[in-house]
DNA sequence: TTGTGTATACCACAATTGAGTGAATTATTG
DNA sequence: CAATAATTCACTCAATTGTGGTATACACAA
């Protein structure tokens, strides 16, 4: 069953180009090549793709724009983004928008392909310069190890805190359990507990405490 | 003048193999390899490379603590990090850390070499499945857009905004249905629209998304 | 006029969660 | 050393939640 690959891409020619590459590549083929998001929804529900390659640089809705759209209501899609900048601006915006991957326009059409099946099976291919930047904003957003001071007067254990987090990641127990390698009953001892210090009788209830106390 | 590699690795195997293969490709030195971190500091002037290859799993000071020293003394060197875990703990803190690229072991001599070489031109490689799990990371600590366009385009009717509003206070069903006068089953009926419009499956997940998307 | 979305409500069954109780092992700390 | 907390696991039973239907009614748009 090849890949299903959907294009949106203002420029005739490399869109044509793109869908005769595509085409004419074993274990892919276009669904579907589109110059603008103005009929976003419906191309994408008539063209059904697994993997979608998206301008950035579009008139209209633009390619992040597009992104959250899809990524809101088709999830499991995955999306590269096809840019000729590579500025922080756009690359932060395109990943927090959802984006799989993120390559240049120059990148030659064999790597492209290859890039599209790395997103296709789950990898997030990136051109290195790219690659580079997402390291150095993710260093730049990511530790402000915020441990509010109720974090630690909470008196979560180390286990607790855990579990906790898993739940606020929208886990269920059965896969908690799996994730921290304890038995089902185990997590659910631990949930108790969690509860009683936190004073409250419900995943819902405790996610929210956490939520809003910054407790995590 | 070829590329200074200094390598930082448990295995005595692995150790010489990655110094054979180094020494052995054109374009690369290996200044130093080191089964611990014991001497971390002195080492590294010792060797003075270019590129650092970390093993993360050793004993003592582990590859994480090595890196940050390292950045902290000397910020030029790019560090690339080996491991046999890919689990986000892990990736986190290495990225943290400052590491430019994180590679799995199962990776080939020959990617290795590559991606060594990419470091060094101040690329970011990664295994595929990292890379992945870097932009995860990337979205989950991002700061959340104060005024997300996510509230207006989520399509929730006032009715399913009131009861996820209600859900994020911690009411159960049967709370909310006595709070808006619904029976226990409308109020299902809702919560159900509602999960297909957030693309959840649970209460949990609805809260979380609502939170993280400021949806509310 | 038909379709779509919203709001309401009910039934039934499966899965998950909450609460009670008990118990073993390993830190940690006074 | 003894007390305490943390961590682990098990079993039960009731309550809540998740999911599949089905149904009526209203409003608004194609």
């Amino acid at each position: 069953m090849p890949i299903r690959v959907a294009i949106f891409e203002d420029n005739k020619l490399v869109r044509d180009s793109f869908e005769a590459i595509l085409n004419g590549t074993d274990g892919f083929i276009c669904t579907g090549s589109f110059s603008s998001c103005n009929s976003l929804v419906h191309d994408v529900k008539r063209s059904q793709p697994d993997v979608i390659l998206m301008d950035i640089e579009m008139n209209g809705i633009n390619g992040i724009e597009a992104t959250k759209t899809i990524k809101q209501e088709f999830p499991s899609i995955k999306i590269l983004i096809q840019t000729v900048f590579e500025d922080d601006d756009k690359v932060f915006s395109a990943i927090c928008a959802g984006a799989s991957g993120y390559m240049l326009k120059k990148t030659s059409p064999a790597k492209l392909i290859e890039a599209t099946r790395e997103v296709y099976e789950g990898g997030a291919p990136m051109s290195p310069g790219i690659a580079s930047k997402v390291l150095t904003l993710f260093q730049k957003f990511a530790p402000p190890e915020p441990k509010s001071p109720d974090y630690e007067s909470s008196n979560l254990s180390k286990r607790e805190k855990e579990i906790l987090l898993l739940m606020m990641e929208g886990d269920n127990f059965h896969a908690i359990a799996k994730k921290l390698f304890l038995s089902y009953d185990t997590v659910r001892t631990h949930v108790r507990s969690i509860y009683k210090k936190l004073h409250v009788a419900s995943v819902n209830q405790a996610i929210v405490k956490a939520f809003k106390q910054r407790l995590i």
